[in-house]
DNA sequence: GAGACGAAGGTAGCCTTGAG
DNA sequence: CTCAAGGCTACCTTCGTCTC
């Protein structure tokens, strides 16, 4: 909605008139403040229209600046505000944003259930806390996991409007593993986050490449690309990763039964945060409980269930058991045989070791 | 950089409506 | 009858674009 200058110094007086009560203002009294003000500010001595002065407070009345100013007219003659704290000024974001905000929030909120739209379940608590904090001007009540230092999140926007347009881009792209980037032209289908860290899945314009994931951090630069947009036909992303922890899949990949047994200390976490939404609790004694999940076998899977440590014991599939295994054993090593040392005048001194 | 031009938006004035 | 509110429209101003 645009607003002259003129009209934004008029509102700006006709609040400040309003707000000073001691004094009763009619409309001609406004109408005179909203001259001198233009005089003043602008040199204009024309003076202003009865009618525009009108208009002026039915704008601040509605809602199209955002400011539903409470103007009411006593005894048909005297303008003021019903509610004596009220000035335009006071909105910290202007209440058409804040109403867009709260409108999107609620938008967002009847995905709430929907298995595939569960990142939105977080979207929506960060937005509503936002608004409320805006609303209330008190310190967030919400916190969340963030890492603001993570690289490439300075791509999102750029790889989401590519997207969204249906772009071709030309990725500089360098894995951990190559020893040189190499640059491409890439057509991406959906931006998905795992643990903080943000992954693209698309195709690369090579012949016959699969799809391909690539991980935001190892993304040099990204430019536009003249390649037509290669159109997702095969995939349907609201249940590709149905059955698998994290972002690492190959085409072709079958999901297994993995069966696991947790003791009965760290069983509750288990419970009350599934490590995957096809958990499900096969038998339980007082020692501990064994849960069974339906995924494929990936390196976000392994390393997830590493994580429990002595506390959890992966009973199948057999195949699985012995990556564990391997994985534990060598662990074991890198504690007992020489391995990597830092010097003892380098080690952080922790109040715990003395 | 200056001037011409058109589009969009702002303002004024006239008018009607409706409440009290 | 008075006055606030608001619809309609002509005119004015501002801004962006184009050309020289």
């Amino acid at each position: 909605m645009p607003v002259n200058r003129n009209a934004l110094i008029r509102y700006r007086t006709i609040d400040q008139c309003l707000q000073n009560r001691h004094k009763k203002w009619t409309l001609d009294d406004l109408i005179d403040a909203c001259g001198e003000a233009l005089y003043e500010y602008q040199g204009i001595d024309t003076g202003v229209s009865r009618r525009t002065i009108q208009a002026d407070i039915e704008m601040m009345r509605s809602n199209k600046l955002g400011y539903e100013a409470p103007i009411i007219v006593l005894d048909k003659k005297y303008y003021t505000y019903s509610d004596k704290n009220y000035s335009i000024a006071n909105s910290p974001i202007n209440q058409q944003d804040m109403q867009v905000l709260s409108e999107v929030s609620g938008l967002l909120k009847q995905f709430k259930g929907f298995n595939h739209f569960t990142d939105l379940n977080e979207m929506v608590s960060k937005l509503e806390d936002k608004i409320y904090t805006q609303k209330t001007q008190s310190a967030p009540v919400i916190d969340f996991e963030k890492n603001d230092n993570l690289k490439g999140l300075e791509w999102i926007e750029v790889i989401r409007k590519a997207i969204v347009a249906r772009k071709a881009i030309s990725i500089t792209y360098q894995s951990f593993k190559a020893r040189e980037a190499s640059t491409f032209g890439f057509s991406g289908y959906l931006l998905k986050e795992y643990r903080n860290r943000w992954f693209l899945l698309g195709v690369a314009h090579v012949r016959n490449q699969p799809l391909l994931n690539l991980a935001l951090d190892r993304i040099q630069s990204i430019a536009t690309h003249e390649d037509a947009y290669r159109e997702n036909t095969s995939i349907d992303f609201s249940v590709y990763y149905n059955d698998c922890i994290g972002v690492t899949k190959s085409p072709g990949q079958r999901d297994c039964e993995v069966v696991f047994w947790v003791d009965a200390a760290n069983a509750p976490y288990v419970i009350t945060k599934p490590l995957h939404h096809t958990q499900k609790l096969l038998s339980e004694d007082e020692t501990g409980k064994i849960f069974s999940i339906r995924v494929i076998m990936n390196f976000e899977l392994e390393r997830e269930l590493l994580g429990f440590g002595s506390k959890m014991r992966v009973l199948g599939p057999r195949i699985l058991v012995k990556q564990m295994k391997a994985q534990l054993l060598k662990t074991l090593q890198n504690y007992d045989t020489e391995g990597p040392t830092l010097a003892a005048d380098k080690l952080p001194l922790n109040k715990i070791d003395s």
